[in-house]
DNA sequence: ATAATAGTTAACCAACTCGTTAACCTTATA
DNA sequence: TATAAGGTTAACGAGTTGGTTAACTATTAT
């Protein structure tokens, strides 16, 4: 599995992540690639407001662009996808009740 | 796996995951809990500075705390953070290389 | 009872976000 | 060539973020 390592890389793709519609948006292109105004319609925003989320979703590098014409189209950039499942996935946290664990851990702290 | 569904808490996560400090604060809390100066002194961080981000932790559900006394201890929350990793793993995306996806897609949509 | 320790809250400020409308550029189409 | 279609950029405004210092509360130690 492919890791994410630079804290800007990481800033941007969990501030992507951050909100609804790109969470949307990127659902959307896991199934197929779309166009700006596709995703602007199908996302009830302005073109000027599809355009700024697909600017913080390229800067996370989390899609990718293409133009061909006037039209340019959007795809999932997989790679990345990846990197960021390997980032959260390389925190592997055993089983069992954290509250019993944090009340251990202040007993064991008592003097 | 346990999942997220809720937007606003999924957004709520994602959020507090944007800023490196707080990567850097669950880091530590995924190794022993911690107390809440512990914690700014480590992270070069005025106490205020420290709860805020606590704070924003605490309510994406990342954190539980636990007051002793007049000291405030502060664990991960395990549960969370694998309901994270949940959301995060449903999105399987093939291996693959997008630019040739991409390609063909623009290529199919041709008229 | 006084003082020190641990944490919280308030107030402030510069910077950024997310939406808008209006203006603009580039590439088809009539 | 003019017009339309597809995107981009600029400018603005309400709201949020991330840090600070100063003031305050609650608990422990002398």
């Amino acid at each position: 599995m492919p890791k994410l390592h630079d804290p800007v890389q990481l800033d941007a793709v969990f501030a992507a992540l951050s909100h609804q519609k790109r969470r949307a948006i990127l659902h959307d292109l896991a199934f197929r690639p779309a166009t700006v105004s596709v995703l602007a319609e199908d996302h009830g925003l302005s073109l000027p407001g599809i355009y700024k989320h697909l600017k913080v979703l390229e800067e996370a590098q989390l899609v990718i662009r293409k133009k061909a014409g006037r039209t340019n189209f959007v795809a999932l950039n997989k790679r990345q996808w990846r990197a960021v499942q390997g980032w959260i996935m390389q925190y592997h946290t055993e089983w069992g009740n954290d509250e019993e664990t944090l009340e251990n851990y202040i007993a064991s702290m008592r003097p």
